[in-house]
DNA sequence: GCAAAAGTGTTCACCGTACACCCATGC
DNA sequence: GCATGGGTGTACGGTGAACACTTTTGC
């Protein structure tokens, strides 16, 4: 059966961009190695077509995408921008809705650790050659999570529940590319009043332990809406 | 002669927020009434389908419909969001890329003020009710400018060739909608080198008529890619 | 005791903010 | 001379930025 048009319209897919955070809180972003052509065994973003018979939204449809190719569900998730190009699909017309998304690594990385051929984390500052304009799309997210990092808490989404200062500058650091000095850093989040002391300190470690902190989550959910201004 | 898929794909559309400044430098918004259903009569922004026979890129298209709905050519514009919800157009399912505009109200408002039935300037705070999801578009546009302003300069887009002081406040309040302190904003702006004292004075005021001035073309390009910080 | 990371304060410069009066012009 | 907007400076508080040593733990 074929669908028919008036006029012709271009296809629409989807891809995500799912950052994660490793055991060194090193950024990290997740790819799919591609079994068919074009870009047979390149490496891609996760995404698809967009599927009209499965009553789903732009949203949905990506999450679906994420769910099935790489096995994370209920994640933070944010349009990033619409690429529509002519040629960035050599097929036909393929016009792509992007989304960002940032995933606990620790709780959503099993499908992606299993099956290593399908889905693996890279490091974003090792990435390997991308098909279609997937590079571009990257670039694009990493400008996204730079400045937002500037005027809405992230963390929450990336941490595991109990951290520590150390990881959690570490992220930012991570994030921005950038050495962050240790005093300041804390003092400005300790400011923002953001962090609960969980009295607590992290086990198993060759060193002094660190005290172990988790988000005020209504208060963290309150600054996303509100913004604040976090220069460093 | 009918296009055919093998899969059901959703329409592409794309859709404008032109914002410009009146005389008085009240925030504007380019409004078309339209002249089909559905939402007849009601008033949209300017957009339209995307064509594939026209060999355009998005922004190709919405520049595109730009001219020709508005005749507005050659001006700022930048992708602001992708609208997919399913519901969002009573005939089909479209999704829709916006994108928002700013242009010289004084240059480019020739068709739209003289074929006021079809084209027209509203208020931002007065908007009519509008077609599809547009108020939502509309919200996001707004939404977007006044985070913009905080960290890349506009105004160069939006108003005259020579300015004064007071139409750059002015136009700074209508973005935010709030009042702004004279010397304040005044000194922030002289101390970002950006601005040209053209040593003339406006005429045809029945007051102290104020000093006039451009935009320093190279600075203002390169604080737009590197950005600053803009407290008010 | 030594390696490794945790934890902790102070000083300075800059900038955002609040605030009020005189000036130049047209009528 | 009066109405209208144009134009100007200062003081205070907060915050970003630079900077180094001691503490705790495991080995």
């Amino acid at each position: 059966m074929l669908y028919s048009y008036k006029y012709p319209r271009p296809a629409l897919s989807v891809d995500c961009v799912v950052f994660g955070l490793d055991d060194k809180e090193t950024l990290k972003i997740l790819l799919i190695q591609r079994r068919n052509s074009p870009f047979k065994d390149k490496w891609a973003l996760p995404g698809g077509f967009m599927r009209m018979d499965k009553d789903e939204s732009l949203e949905d449809a990506a999450r679906r995408e994420l769910h099935e190719e790489a096995g994370v569900e209920n994640i933070f998730l944010e349009q990033l921008y619409t690429f529509g190009s002519k040629n960035r699909d050599p097929r036909e017309w393929v016009a792509s809705v992007a989304y960002y998304a940032l995933v606990n690594l620790s709780e959503h990385s099993l499908r992606a650790a299993t099956d290593a051929s399908e889905a693996q984390w890279f490091s974003t500052t090792d990435l390997p050659d991308l098909a279609f304009d997937h590079q571009e799309i990257v670039d694009k997210a990493i400008e996204r999570l730079r400045n937002k990092v500037r005027y809405q808490p992230i963390g929450f989404e990336l941490l595991p529940k109990k951290f520590t200062f150390s990881q959690l500058q570490k992220l930012y650091e991570s994030i921005l590319g950038q050495k962050l000095d240790k005093r300041n850093f804390l003092r400005k989040f300790r400011s923002m009043d953001l962090l609960v002391d969980l009295n607590e300190v992290q086990g198993e470690v060759h060193h002094r332990p660190a005290k172990l902190y988790s988000f005020n989550e209504k208060k963290y959910e309150k600054l996303k809406e509100k913004g604040f201004n976090f220069e460093i």
